[in-house]
Order: C-alpha cells, then sequence, then structure tokens
DNA sequence: CTGTTAGCGCGTTCAC
DNA sequence: GTGAACGCGCTAACAG
C-alpha cells in the first residue's frame, strides 16, 4: 500500500488535517511542524492521491482531448500545444479518439464526463447539435479547434478558410497566373470545403477572372484526391498554369503526377498548398503553402479553457491569423 | 451536483449496494430490482465517478503514456495504436511529455503516480538507471516502445536497428552498389545510432566492400542534416552511387540538395530512408524505406501492458519486424 | 436477493 | 496553531 497523509500524521505525531495543510500551502501552521512534516513526507517519499484529491474537490485538474483518429500528420503539434500549456498549468490531459466520422464522440464525451476533466479541448471534429447539447451538459468550458459550428455560442479557434483560399489564389494571380486550378476539395465540408472554394471564387471574380469548373477537382483533402485530380487535368486536357491543392498532402500528390509526366515544377505548373505541415518544407520544389499554426492552436485553446475553468468566464471564439509561407513551388509569369 | 447512486438508491426505493450490483453487473439481484434501477439511471442520466471508482479500488483504468515533446512525425501513430487498444479493453490514455532530452521524465512519472495509472508506455525516451528505478518504484507494468535499455528485466519493443541497416545497406548492394554513403546519425545514440552503423559496416564487410568513413557523415536524423551530409559529399568530392539516410526526413533531405545540384534521383544517386513515414510515399521519387510498424507497437506495447495489469505475469520483451518497402528511390545498376 | 456498515485518501468545517 | 469529525461517491464485507 502507498503512503498517505495518515502514515506521516501518525510518524510526526500531528493530524492529518495539519498534515494537509501544510502539503497544501493553506497557511495557518507553525513553520517547526511544516518542516517536520515536510521531513516526514519526503522521508517516506509520499505522493498524492489525485483521485482522493479530485473527490473531495469534485474536479481532476485534467483537461480532455478529443480528436478524430484519423492519421492526418498535423495532431501531433495541436496535442503538444495542449500537453505544453497543461503541464505549465498544473493540469493533466487526457485524450480519447472520437472515430473515423464521429461515430464514437458521445463515447468519447461521456468518458470524459466519468474522468470529471474540468475543460475540454475538441479538435477537427464537427460536432451535430445533439452532440454540442451533450457537451454543453456537462457544464464544463470547451472550445473546438480547427473547426467551427452553426450552433450559437460555442467557442472555436481557427483561421478563416475563406479569407485564406482567397490570399491563395490572390498568390497566384499576382504572380501573373490565370488558368487557376483548385484541387481536392471537398464541397460538403462545411469548415474547410465550402469556404476554401469560395475564397477561390471570389479571389478569381475580384480579378476579372471568370470562373471555370473544368478547372475545380473534388476530392477528400488527401495526397491520392491530389493525384486524381492532376491526371484528370491532363486526360480533359484542361488548360492551366498553377493549382491550388486545398491541403499540402494535395499539394504533394499533384506535384507527384506532374513529375511523371515530365512537367516541371513550378517552371511548367505552380503549385500552392494548405496547412503547411512538415512535408511542405521537404518537398521538391519546397512548397509555398497556406500556414495554420498548429501548435498555437493547441497552445491557445487549452489556455483558454483552462483560464475559463478558473475564472468561470464564458469562452470568446477566436480567429487566429493564417500566414502564406512561400518557397519555391510558385513561379513569377510576370518577369 | 451530478447524480449519484445515492440519487439512483432513493428514488428506486433500494440501497446504494443493489445500485452498485446492477451498474457494475455483479449478479445477485432481481431482474425487476435492475429494470427498475435501470430505468431510474437512465432517466436521472447518471454518469459514474471514476475518481471515486478508482479511490475505492486503488487503481484507475488508465494507461500512462509518457513521450518526448519534439513533433516527430510518428508519435501520432504510435499513440493512436495506443489509443486504440485502450479504448477495446476499457481503459483511459493520459498522456505526459517527457521535454525535449527526457528532462521532464521524472516529474511525468510522478505524476503518473498520482493519477494512479495501472500501467504505463515510454516511447522512445531513453531511461537511466535512476529513472529506471524510480519507474519500478510504482510497481505497475510498463514497456518502453522503440526504445530500449541496458538494464536488465525492463520490457521493450521495437524493431532490430542492427538488422534494418543491414538490410537496407545490403539491399543497395544488391542493387550493385559499392560506394554507399551512410548519413544523418548520431554516433552516441545508443539505441538508434550505433546500431545502424554497426549493421551498415558489417554489411559492407560481408560483401567485401571496405568501409570509408568518408562515406559517413553524422547528423541528428533530421532533415537538416540530411541536407547537410549531402552538402558535405559534394563539397568533398566523395564519389558515391547510394545513400543510406538513417531518417526518412534525412533522405529527404539528401534527395532536396541533390535537386538543387541537377543530379536526379534515383538515376544519379540512389537514395533510401528509415521509418517509413507518411513523407516516404509522397517523396518525389517514392522512397524506398525501411518500415518500422509504429501504429503495430502502440497496439502490442498497450495491449501488453494492459495484460500484465490483469494477469500480473511478467512483460517479455519484443523485437517487431521491420519490412524494406520498396518504392522508386533506388536504381539497380545490374540491368 | 438485499440492506447495513465500513472505509478508500483527502480536504474542510468547527471547535478548542 | 492544531485536532476531531465528517463527507466526497463508490465498492466490499458481512448480515439477514
Amino acid at each position: 500500500m502507498n503512503v498517505t497523509i495518515k502514515d506521516i500524521a501518525r510518524i510526526a505525531n500531528v493530524s492529518t488535517a495539519t498534515v494537509s495543510r501544510v502539503l497544501n500551502d493553506a497557511g495557518g501552521y507553525n513553520q517547526e511542524t511544516k518542516k517536520k512534516i515536510m521531513d516526514v513526507a519526503n522521508e517516506l517519499g509520499y505522493r498524492r492521491n489525485e483521485n482522493a484529491r479530485s473527490l473531495v474537490q469534485n474536479s481532476s485538474n485534467i483537461i480532455g482531448v478529443i480528436m478524430p483518429n484519423v492519421a492526418t500528420i498535423f495532431y501531433g503539434d495541436i496535442v503538444n500545444g495542449i500537453e505544453n500549456v497543461a503541464h505549465e498549468k498544473g493540469y493533466s490531459v487526457i485524450i480519447s479518439h472520437a472515430g473515423v466520422n464521429g461515430d464514437r464522440l458521445v463515447e468519447s464525451v461521456k468518458l470524459m464526463a466519468e474522468r470529471k476533466v474540468d475543460g475540454l479541448v475538441i479538435v477537427t471534429v464537427e460536432l451535430s447539435k445533439e452532440q454540442i447539447d451533450l457537451v454543453n451538459s456537462l457544464r464544463i468550458p470547451f472550445v473546438l479547434l480547427s473547426t467551427d459550428t452553426p450552433e450559437k455560442d460555442v467557442p472555436y479557434i481557427k483561421v478563416n478558410d475563406y479569407d485564406a483560399a482567397y490570399s491563395a489564389t490572390q498568390y497566384l494571380i499576382d504572380n501573373g497566373h490565370k488558368r487557376i486550378g483548385l484541387a481536392g476539395v471537398y464541397p460538403k465540408d462545411r469548415v474547410a470545403g465550402i469556404p476554401r472554394i469560395e475564397g477561390y471564387k471570389k479571389a478569381l471574380e475580384d480579378n476579372g477572372i471568370p470562373y471555370d469548373s473544368n478547372l475545380v477537382k473534388f476530392g477528400d483533402f488527401s495526397y491520392y484526391s491530389g493525384k486524381e485530380a492532376m491526371e484528370s487535368y491532363l486526360r480533359e486536357k484542361v488548360e492551366l498554369s498553377a493549382v491550388f491543392g486545398v491541403s499540402d498532402d494535395v499539394a504533394l500528390g499533384i506535384i507527384s503526377v506532374a513529375y511523371d509526366h515530365g512537367l516541371i515544377v513550378p517552371d511548367d505548373l505552380s503549385v500552392i498548398g494548405y496547412d503547411n505541415t512538415r512535408v511542405a518544407e521537404m518537398s521538391i520544389p519546397p512548397l509555398t503553402s497556406i500556414s495554420q499554426p498548429f501548435w498555437e492552436m493547441g497552445d491557445e485553446g487549452c489556455r483558454i479553457v483552462i483560464e475559463a475553468i478558473q475564472s468561470k468566464k464564458k469562452i470568446p471564439s477566436k480567429i487566429i491569423p493564417y500566414q502564406l509561407v512561400v518557397r519555391k513551388s510558385v513561379k513569377n509569369l510576370l518577369i
């Protein structure tokens, strides 16, 4: 059996109440007794039991993280950001996967409830109204990361996909491109699909470039949908000088197929990606990409949840800045 | 306040003991009372308090995961594998980062102790003897993943780096290469450094190829050390036809610099990687690589720890098979 | 088959 | 400044 405050109390000839006070820096005790207690505690190698603590305080000092269990490349950074802040603030983090289509989400939320987590960070999972209600029923602060919801009063942290897609497209236009493809996007995705399509369209429109549906290839944000898109462009002999891949994976798929057909990026085809994952800088050529600050999202999301736990204040939604990271995959046609 | 078994007991006109029995399928109760209790529980939206449960059972149904917080690409998969099994077996998983050089490890272990985790999975962190002792003092099953230790009786799961490096080198030799570089390896790394160097050397030796230290470029397994290595080969005009990068990142760094100097992979230079991370298949050309089965490591590691928790048996170390995944970055000089 | 009782380890009154 | 007593929510032991 482990050593408890009872043991310390017995050996130090004090009551458990005093031990508890000392151990929690609660004040109201003699410095001598404090020293005595600390000595005994150290000698015995005392470790407090967080479960007992959680029970009596009806809170656990745990932040729950729920994320999809598709092995997408950037969750690691988000989790790193979250864990870092949690640790800094004295919280532990417990993770649960929500399944491929969020099918395990309800279970995850219930699990978090049973563990009495003090706050919740939900990553990239789209929530239905019922699911939002479920989360709300826990009555703990939570935030959505890199996703949002049509429901009111649900705080989220993400970049503005519409603006980001607009910027990416505008950048290509600024470099003299007029026939610009959009590839790999899932048109029913309310969060990462529709806004990017709309941003792309608007940028074209604002620059007087007609929209051509032949230039838009749907997909699922994956490397393979990038390959398919490019093969489709080639097969259909679609005339274009640049492609906006809706993810870095898509962009790499495009580059790969282009390469197979003897097309040099960026000389024969310019490509821009989205996410700025680690593969972007390792791509050949290094990929110009829209940066989503994953680490910062995790950091900020966790930070804001912990603040809400401690202050009981409502969490505001937050749009965080994306960045256009220019590398070498886009050619300037104007020079 | 949340609803507890007391509430259920009161409303259903039974004792808390009976409620507990029903809720835990402990048997020994009337089907009618069971139904009554279940009905009340559902109506009230009862969720059990795992903290209280953990307290009385002196175990938490939590698996602790400790890993370095460098954002290396494959931890995601390991964690996915772990979480998947944990969930399947009714465990939760709590994660803690051990810091860059494992400097936060002691703290992580203590945290796990306070949370009364039932088992521990330690990923890629090298442990000193004192640290092993600390972990052992928790008296819970644990396993090391993708790393090992010189200490006795410490179970680990990893591939055999020596054999894997031997295979990679042999593969290059089988394809007619004789001047083979080794790049990006950290020669003081007991786990991933020395064995790979030795495996490389032995393969050369077994094939009667003299070892040439000019062909070996040290580094830290990163993309940048791959770049540096290749620049170094070029600067020193080292004659070679193939390079074994000790990680996929290193291999990509090599390819990148080769490309910058107009060298085509694999026509002018063959490259083989290690890890078979997601970037390998997305590389241009697709990278031939040694596959470390990360997901399976997580799966197996978690599974074995949970078994040990339940059976009290000792955990055996395990070498799991690597695989040579052939893609298109190595040229056969013999045809 | 069910209820009573005790206690897990801890924090927190309320006395003294 | 310190201790006794209680209760957090739950399971386990023993009665009945």
